[in-house]
This record gives structure tokens, C-alpha cells and sequence, in this order.
DNA sequence: TGCGATTGGTTAGCCTTGCTAAGTAATATC
DNA sequence: GATATTACTTAGCAAGGCTAACCAATCGCA
């Protein structure tokens, strides 16, 4: 046990950037209820916000199987926040568009989450904000900065 | 819609922020099935490194109400990982405590955690890490810097 | 041309982990 | 000693994961 750190030069870091980032989230997600429209389906109307996508495609970004993104999007078309359209040459494959309706939510709740954090920075100087904005420069190629879901489901 | 930034001085900071936290959890719950044991047990572990908590206790520190907590703690007693104590002066109450086999299973989902994000931060230069460590000590600030659970499901 | 293989989605059914409401048992209070 | 409070459990529901099995459309090629 014991949180010792022997192995490499700065074991720690890589812990406490673990948890900042367990905290900074909890922190974000605290207003998601808000919206009326669950994290999950937030995080898929986050996807659709570059255009359509096959149910295939939009299952592959959130990284979750096809019969569970097949039920979120019947349940999204229920409630209004998405719409199914079959491709005019191949009658296997659906488009998901998002709805005005759907993006009124996202755009909701990725402001409320935002807002969040940007009342935390406000309060740090501008040199102390260029130092995170350095480093999450780093962390997104460290990460390999992909276009990013706004409001997803971690 | 659009990720437009008008409003304040960098409002797309809070927002990179939030992508790269997200996809840096994504990127360390990888390796949490090879633990054998499942995201919420290892949280609720974590929690009881510091020593036995009351299940009231454990559900609090874990956000989490108190039956969805009896269940896990029962699941937990049952597969070896804690071990459930009647209070000697109060019988209302429940110490838990993590076992050896409990303990072993979050050192291990832990380490694979962090030695993924460690593996990250050592292909970057020393400044770089000094950077990222900067940014998380005022990350740690401005989030309150709790004891933080290690292995959590976020 | 037509039939088997492949591809894209759906259905069915299960699991985990949240929740609330309601119950039980122990303790505290008046 | 009756009543209230506290700590936890049980029961039952929902969301959102999964796999297996299925259907329907398309492709490929003999």
C-alpha cells in the first residue's frame, strides 16, 4: 500500500493530474441535470454537432456498441432531440441528424459546464491561466486532440 | 451554435480544459477491467486506503446514497475485497474495511492508471512536466484539493 | 442472373449501478 | 417507557452498458 513513489522521477504527477482531472469533471457535470436531457445522449448531440452520422459511426465516437447507441438515438427521436433519415442509395444505413431542439439542449448544457470552469479561472491571474492553457496545449498532444466531445458521459 | 468565444477574455480555455480532462480518464479507465474488479468498488477502495468508514461515511465521500452503497459493500463482502464490522458501543453502525485482497486489487488498477498517464508524461521534456505540474497544483487549488478518491469511476 | 457472404441496424435479454420509498433494529430523548 | 431519530437494508424502478441472435439490404462473383 502506500502511495510511495520510488520507480521514476516524478511518479506523483501523474497521480494528482489523474485526480485533478476526476475532480475538475465531477465539478462540470454537476449541471448536466439541468438540461432535461441525459449525459449520454448530451454526449452523442455533442458528436452530431459536425454534421449527420451513421448510427455506426456515432456509436465508433462514443466508443459504445451498436444496439446501445441504436437505443439511446430511438429514445433521442422520441423526445425530439434527433432524427432518423435513410440513405437515399444504401437503405441499410441511417443518418442521425440532431434537432434544433437537440442542440438548444447541448449548446444548454456544454454552457452550463463551461461557464463552470471559466468562473474557476476567473478567479486565477493571467499569468496562472497561461500556465493552464500551456499545459493543456501539452495534454492535447499528449492525448492526440481530437475534435473532442463537449459534454460526454467520464 | 458553434463554439463561438465572444463573451469574456478566453472563454475556449475552460472549454480545451474540459476536452483534454475528459479524454485524459478515457484514455487511463482502459486498463480498470483487468483489476477484476468493477470502477465503483475500486472508488469506493480508494476511499478506504485512509482506514475503515462507516458505510454512511463511504457513501457520502462517494457521492452516492446509502443503499446503492450497501449493495456495493455487500458485492465487495462477498468477493473477499472489505469486510463489514458491527460498532462495539453503537450496533446501528458499520465499520468497513478493505481487505488485503481488496487492497491489492486497487494498488493494481491504480498502478495501471497512472503508469498509462506516466507513460504519456515521460515522452515529454522535464519543462514540459514542470509545466503540466504547475498547472495541476493550481488545478488542485481551485478545486478544493480533497484527500480525492484514486480509482473512481468519473 | 441468382445465391451466398457481408454489412448495418434492431430486438431480446442480461448486468451493474444509480435512485426513491418503505421497513427494521438500535439508540437517544423526554 | 413511549416516541423520535439514526443507520442500514430491502424492494422495485430506470438508465445505459453488454452479447447473441436476427432481419434486411447490398455486394460479389461463378
Amino acid at each position: 500500500m502506500r502511495g510511495r513513489a520510488t520507480r521514476t522521477a516524478r511518479p506523483e504527477l501523474a497521480d494528482r493530474l489523474h485526480s485533478a482531472a476526476i475532480h475538475l469533471l465531477r465539478r462540470a457535470r454537476r449541471t448536466d441535470p439541468l438540461t432535461g436531457v441525459s449525459a449520454a445522449q448530451l454526449s452523442a448531440l455533442s458528436v452530431l454537432m459536425s454534421g449527420p452520422k451513421t448510427l455506426g459511426e456515432l456509436a465508433a465516437a462514443e466508443q459504445v456498441r451498436a444496439p446501445t447507441m441504436s437505443r439511446l438515438v430511438s429514445e433521442m427521436e422520441r423526445t425530439g432531440a434527433a432524427r432518423k433519415v435513410v440513405d437515399r442509395h444504401d437503405a441499410r444505413v441511417l443518418r442521425i441528424h440532431a434537432t434544433a431542439k437537440g442542440f438548444r439542449a447541448l449548446e444548454r448544457g456544454r454552457a452550463m459546464r463551461i461557464t463552470g470552469i471559466e468562473r474557476l479561472l476567473a478567479r486565477r491571474s493571467a499569468s496562472e491561466r497561461a500556465t493552464v492553457e500551456r499545459a493543456v496545449t501539452l495534454l492535447e498532444e499528449m492525448l492526440g486532440a481530437r475534435p473532442a466531445p463537449h459534454v460526454p458521459s467520464p
